[in-house]
DNA sequence: TTAGCTGCAAAAGGTTTGCAAATTA
DNA sequence: TAATTTGCAAACCTTTTGCAGCTAA
């Protein structure tokens, strides 16, 4: 199944004129096997496991080509480097200022402050871009 | 009344055994001035028309002092540089992902969604650091 | 006097870009 | 063949830091 879902990415790679290549494939496996939030530096240290020469800059026009494809988003936790993840994995983070633990949050949890800030400003909130910051109950 | 303020912050400074030099007068009048966000960049600017000598460096640095005193906030509205304001103007932030248009939310926008927050997970929210991103009335 | 600041230059950290060579379709 | 990707090196942008000299208290 994760194979399917290489293959249906790599359709969608191609049927926009793109090109399959091979660090596109280890980079799409490398993410698809993650399963969780990676970095671009976590992600070149994986996919030199299968290809040594596969180069960070790659990995991010290859991130940035998913992310237009519509299957790649990032998200800023904080400070530090944005973290990529697949697209269909949606949800919001709390980020601890203290610790840096997260808390995923489901995917309605803004949907009562969404709906008011639309009523209120016309606004159509999208909060998964950047993680809400906060203190977690063991660093209050 | 601007006077005061600076007045009251140089003497911030001084208690905790700061001292009070021609560049953190001028940064903290800018600061009063501008009365609003400010980039390190653009407060380097205001700056140098008081006194061209002082460097950006210096800057970052008094703003990292103002900030432990309590007085300044940063806020990290995008992916550019963060802004910086005056502490007793507290506020949130929504920002137009396509416009970047900003949206000043009063101080108590968050309280039904941090009470949620503090109940089902224990977190203490403060989302004032980073800003909520979206799609503005005109970028709907 | 002496702890604390300053300017400057350089570095750090994450990301982007120019380019010529290699590769896909 | 023609268009797209790649690796590499270098640039970019914001922020931080090391250091020697300067200055407020």
């Amino acid at each position: 199944m994760a194979d399917d879902r290489l293959g249906q990415i790599l359709g969608q790679l191609r049927s926009r004129g793109g090109r399959v290549t091979a660090p596109r494939r280890a980079i799409i496996t490398a993410l698809l096997d993650a399963g969780e939030h990676v970095t671009a530096e976590e992600l070149v240290d994986a996919v030199k496991l299968m290809d040594p020469e596969i180069h960070l800059s790659t990995v991010y026009r290859t991130l940035e080509t998913l992310t237009d494809l519509g299957v790649v988003d990032h998200v800023h936790l904080g400070h530090g480097p944005a973290v990529y993840h697949l697209s269909d994995d949606a949800h919001y983070h709390l980020v601890c200022y203290h610790c840096g633990s997260i808390i995923e949050l489901p995917p309605d949890a803004f949907d009562a402050l969404g709906d008011r800030f639309q009523r209120d400003y016309g606004f159509r909130l999208d909060a998964r871009h950047f993680a809400l910051g906060g203190h977690c109950r063991a660093c209050a």
